[in-house]
DNA sequence: TCTTTTGATGCAATCGATTGCATTTAGGGT
DNA sequence: ACCCTAAATGCAATCGATTGCATCAAAAGA
């Protein structure tokens, strides 16, 4: 019997060797047909089994047939086609990061916490071999985040950002997807998230301020998120330690977008009937905002008012004055994230993490 | 002849349909096997071939059919496997965008200015229907660009930060490969790129100082980066327009993280041969570093020494005293950069952009 | 009633890889 | 010289979709 067993010969699907060029680029390179297995087994006079066996070194191939077919791949710049693969594998190592937006709110993409929050998740999955995926999602269509899973697109998802999504996020996690979200932990919580101990931050944050002397001291955040109110109850327990009663009136609700928040605090302090000598911003971005209609309106920082922010982003201590606030590690939320997401992608049990977090005790607190 | 033509029976590989159940997590929900077109299909009662153009809104299934399949693929929320997709269509709709790292230098991913431009990336690339995968790829690596082509991982990159870089990327731009970056235009240039146009930005910049009385200006950033040579050369024009000689001492080389920048600023300004009476920095967040060393000295800014930032980051009107900046319009960065690329997926022609750029004048060179 | 036309659906090849089994070749033992 | 074992390689099915052509059913024309 003959070796070649006369490959199947009748083709159905017309060839489209001939392929149309863009009109306007008559540079585009004539065949720019990407290099396949095919070709390169071809080249190496063998199969391409053997082509796929040699490049995922495969003991059964040859050593010396394998370092051929190596360098002629190396020096031909191919690459083995990832889509193919993972089809055939049926594995993927793509991760979605999904950065929710809604039309106010905190604005994920350009508060610099949340931002170096990607890098660090980025870097992280890089870690791990994994790609990362970058998905905007209306807040309101999260369940949009199934869709993923669905076609394939990536194997496990971070969700930055829990928002108003609690039940949202239940139901995700009812179904059993691996999804690990960025925020706060919650009662009934069924999905697992990473995020920092916000009590313990506001906690941590306002009996600094209250050991400083401060007594009436602003709260500054928006409350219906519950990161937001986490902290918040822990600026509440700090009086209450203290045996101190917070003035209602002096937290005020306002969103994390600073362009929209510096209204608020100017009507705020612009209001003469309340005093403060204090403010505990729930970000950095917002006790920024903060000092900065404070000193348009002569008041001294530290002198007049404390302030205190949250996340400790990385220009908080190059400013003038530095600003005191609540270290959100994004080094160590990166790395927590990813590892949660890939315990519960080998199957293993994960729970949801919670950060320590760390005053940092700068100027614009403690007049030097 | 029968109508079912007694399809293939010999089934070589042997089906995995007992799989193993991953040991710690009994709760793993027994056939996660995902749904796909044939189950559709099967349920419908017609073909996959019926269900594939029933999806795609091809005309040639009934209307009624059709509407059957979608309503029965939405309820059981299937979603067409796009890698299988793709490899069938050969097409496929991702676009990577590289952010090279290098040891020293701008660390791009803590830069909120770099952040920021991949956030408004992100949301050009969703207005196209594109997604994002994010690599970080080694500075000195930066020809594994080509990997991502030709393993069919995207159609086309977006390079953010062009650094020392010039050759390797006219390496990739010769074979014909659709990336765009973002940075100076060069000469010899064969990529395309799209920046703003640095030296008018260093010149209005420089002028704005010049104008204000200052005479003894200093040039903070990386000379070495192209874009930063560029400013630079904006800054000796001003200097030139104003018959005023530069002093080549007051330019200082530093990167631009902001914690090596420091120790070199407060060197500089320690050295009290070198008196100055401003500081142009060729990014915000150098000048913030700067601000913060000079009012540790207790030099007030602006009325001692004025101060210019370049990029204008949201957070530059927030500081106190808020930054005299050189705009860098990151929304129009970003769907420039993706409408450059986009020309070139489809075989137009494509040039490379230079952004206009706008000074922003605050409180860091005029005093009220 | 029988042929023709048209509309709707199914069959099977295909995209580029992986892999169980079959097959060939080389090496070893007697 | 001959058989047997082991090593190396090839064949062909497969992953989940798309699509040209064939087929079937129903409507229209004769």
């Amino acid at each position: 019997m003959t070796r070649t067993t006369k490959a199947k010969e009748r083709h159905i699907e017309p060839q489209k060797e001939l392929r149309v060029q863009p009109a306007a680029q008559a540079q585009k390179s004539a065949s720019t047909t990407r290099l396949q297995m095919a070709d390169i087994a071809r080249l190496a006079g063998v199969s391409t089994s053997t082509v796929s066996r040699a490049l995922s070194k495969n003991p059964l191939v040859h050593a010396n047939t394998r370092q051929r077919i190596e360098e002629l791949a190396a020096s031909l710049n191919y690459s083995i086609n990832v889509g193919a693969q993972s089809l055939r594998l049926k594995e993927n190592r793509t991760v979605a990061l999904v950065v929710p937006y809604g039309r106010d709110g905190r604005q994920s993409l350009s508060d610099p916490f949340f931002l170096a929050m990607l890098g660090s998740i980025a870097n992280a999955l890089t870690d791990h071999g994994m790609q990362m995926l970058l998905s905007r999602v209306d807040e309101d269509q999260l369940d949009s985040v199934s869709q993923i899973f669905a076609s394939n697109r990536a194997v496990g998802v971070i969700i930055v950002g829990q928002w108003h999504n609690h039940q949202l996020l239940n139901q995700l996690a009812v179904r059993n997807l691996p999804v690990v979200v960025w925020g706060a932990q919650l009662p009934n919580q069924l999905y697992r998230s990473v995020g920092s101990d916000n009590v313990s931050g506001g906690l941590q944050a306002t009996r600094h301020l209250i050991q400083t002397g401060r007594k009436r001291i602003a709260f500054f955040g928006d409350i219906t998120l519950p990161e937001v109110a986490q902290r918040h109850e822990g600026y509440l327990k700090a009086h209450a330690q203290a045996k101190l009663a917070p003035v209602a009136a002096l937290s005020v609700t306002m969103p994390f977008v600073a362009a929209q928040a510096q209204l608020i605090v100017a009507d705020f302090l612009d209001n003469t009937t309340r005093k403060i000598d204090a403010i505990f911003a729930a970000s950095d971005v917002l006790a920024m905002t903060a000092i900065s209609a404070l000193s348009k309106r002569n008041k001294r920082v530290p002198e007049d008012i404390a302030v205190v922010g949250y996340d400790d982003i990385e220009l908080a201590a190059h400013l003038h004055p530095s600003l005191t606030t609540v270290r959100q590690s994004v080094e160590l939320a990166g790395e927590a994230l990813v590892d949660t997401l890939m315990k519960l992608l080998a199957g293993e049990a994960a729970t949801s993490v919670n950060l320590p977090t760390l005053l940092q005790i700068r100027e614009s607190t403690i007049s030097d």
